[in-house]
RNA sequence: GCCCCGGUAGCUCAGCUGGAUAGAGCAACAGCCUUCUAAGCUGUGGGCCACAGGUUCGAAUCCUGUCCGGGGUACCA
């Protein structure tokens, strides 16, 4: 039964038989209960046209509204003009037979059924390993996907990597290097080469495996190092349980022809041009700011290039979403892409880019200064070293991915209640601990229960939570904006916690025991449907 | 210079597709465990929602400008 949807037929109807035009209706819940339930605002939007008085006008509306006295119990007007309602309690209580029988799937919805979707995040090229910052966009993405997934998207996760450009020759250049320095024949590192341990390891491990005398542009480095450092990618991410579908690489591109394919089409649509010996894509004319170079005067592509036909290779492959999760340091790089895309005739509406801000690390109250030259920068690794998943994904997710995140390492590690993760799972564990006790107790309890037992103010407050689920969901869907799941579930554990120290749940009576038993089961699997979500895990017991 | 994101309680942040009295956690202080897990609950204090204009019946929310912080502004990705 959705409230919301009834109250603006209902009030739509009201509105026609006093002989105003048609007019889109909104119906909120205000912040303050005291208000009710729902409030709509009608009045005070048509108050000018009606030329009434927008109180006046409330009452008028109020009075013609022919509603179900099983749902709505009280209507009100109150200054400026909203009319307010409250439902009944008994509706409420519905919700919790309701979320009984779909279990889990409460709240799921067929939105996305038949539409596919894809995806990207993290996206690293394998050229080191993993940083906070790609922490924050794995657990994004994938929650991302999540969401989709409950709303019934058909999702791939991707993973998109350059093994074509620069950096990569580069990564070959500072493995050999290294090689040759651990066999003591040359003392110089690269200036520009990446400096971490982690290069000297591999170097150290071709020594091992493929002897000391290769030659200086031997592909081992490459290979080796490229195979190594996805390994360790990948083991990061797993251990985040985050786990592509695809992996997808610039190589590809060249090798399909599709880069060229990209310039001819661009070219016949007089959008690409030659100057200073470069290749250049005429981003101006279709709205951008400046135009880009697409191949260096060196006659290698900028990175813009191969993106573009990755871009144009998603759409190739029919998918009806096309979403990339990117860092702040990416916002000046989509947009030439989707003008090449939208130059060449592709709904760019179906791409939905996903920009989230940087992360700083915090420890004992300071910030952590980081240097990817220096190598003491602090790895996604080293953070799932020292906590559990469920903290690295929460402390992620808990912010909104617009705001700078301030990642908290000591609140991170500590085990107490001051750690917001521990909040939501000891609400889950507590909700586990009292079905083992009904049961050792030998409680009734079985889903033939009445809910209209269920009437303590903290009982209707946390229905009335429950049922924000799927309204929730679908927002978030929206949105793509998966911090309110974290928010949301904050609320109702807080609401949860209420009720168990305001009622107890396992009692003399059987009625009403089997009544809460019933409710806190509901709880249980909101619970777990949103922690799931969020690829957080229930414990049963803490 | 220009572009993007942010500026909300002492700290970290929600709220921002306009609604009524601006919320949470942490920190501070005061309480609550012979009863299903106190990793919990209750209470107190704490705010010119950066600033100034504008739009509106109504602005933390939208628009303009200013200031502060972060990012970008490459023939790096």
């Amino acid at each position: 039964m959705n409230l919301k949807a009834y109250l603006s037929e209902t009030i739509d109807i009201a509105l026609v038989s006093l002989g105003f035009p048609k007019k889109l209706i909104t119906v909120e819940r205000p912040k303050n209960p005291d208000f009710g339930d729902y409030s709509c605002n009608i009045a005070l939007t048509i108050a000018k046209e009606a030329k009434q008085k927008p109180i006046q006008l409330a009452e008028k509306i109020k009075k013609v509204l022919i509603l179900n006295e099983d749902w709505v119990s009280q209507v009100s007007v109150t200054p400026p003009g909203f009319i307010n309602f409250t439902a009944t309690d008994n509706l409420y209580q519905s919700f919790v037979y309701d979320i009984i029988s779909q279990k889990i799937n409460y709240g799921k919805t067929e939105l996305g059924k038949g539409i596919s979707a894809n995806v990207e995040f993290v996206s690293a090229n394998p050229t080191g390993p993993l940083n906070v910052g790609h922490g924050r966009q794995a657990v994004l993405g994938d929650t991302i996907a999540n969401i989709l997934e409950w709303h019934g998207y058909d999702v791939k996760r991707e993973y998109y990597y350059n093994d074509a450009g620069r950096q990569m020759r580069i990564l070959s250049e500072s493995v050999a290097a290294r090689y040759f320095m651990e066999i003591g024949k040359i003392t110089e590192f690269p200036e520009d080469g990446y400096r971490g341990e982690y290069i000297r390891d591999i170097a150290k491990n071709i020594i091992e495996n493929h002897g000391n005398d290769l030659e200086k542009d031997d592909s081992i480095f490459l290979n080796v190092a490229e195979e190594t450092i996805f390994q360790d990618i990948k083991n990061t991410l797993s251990f985040l349980d985050i786990h592509h579908d695809t992996f997808i690489n610039e190589k590809s591109f060249y090798e399909s022809g599709a880069i060229e394919k990209i310039l001819e089409d661009l070219s016949s649509e007089n959008l690409i041009y030659e100057k200073d010996n470069a290749t250049w894509f005429k981003a101006t004319s279709v709205g951008n700011e400046q135009d880009r170079v697409f191949i260096k005067s060196s006659g290698e592509p900028t990175y813009r290039l191969p993106d573009t036909a990755y871009h144009r290779n998603k759409f190739e492959r029919k998918f009806d979403w096309i979403i990339d999760i990117f860092g702040a340091d990416h916002v000046d790089t989509f947009p030439d892409v989707l003008a090449a895309l939208k130059a060449l005739n592709y709904d760019i509406n179906k791409v939905k880019v996903c920009i989230h801000q940087f992360v700083t690390l915090i420890k004992d109250g300071e910030k952590v200064k980081m240097s990817t030259r220096r190598g003491d920068f602090v790895t996604l690794k080293d953070l799932t070293d020292q906590l559990n998943k469920d903290v690295v994904r929460y402390f992620f997710i808990m912010r909104s991915m617009n705001s700078h995140l301030n990642f908290d390492l000591d609140l991170a590690k500590d085990q107490s209640e001051k750690n917001p993760v521990f909040y939501l799972q000891y609400a889950y564990a507590r909700i586990c601990n009292t079905i083992r006790y009904a049961e050792k107790s030998k409680a009734i309890f079985n889903n033939k229960f009445d809910s209209s037992l269920l009437c303590h103010p903290s009982e209707i407050d946390l229905i009335k939570t429950l049922s924000q689920f799927s309204e929730m969901m679908k927002n978030v869907l929206d949105t793509l904006e998966p911090q309110n799941i974290s928010t949301y579930l904050q609320t109702l554990a807080t609401k949860y916690h209420k009720f168990y120290t305001d009622c107890r749940i396992v009692s003399s009576d059987h009625q009403l025991t089997n009544s809460r038993l019933n409710l806190i089961l509901a709880v249980k699997f909101v619970l777990s449907s949103g922690l799931r979500i969020l690829g957080i895990s229930s414990p049963e017991r803490m």
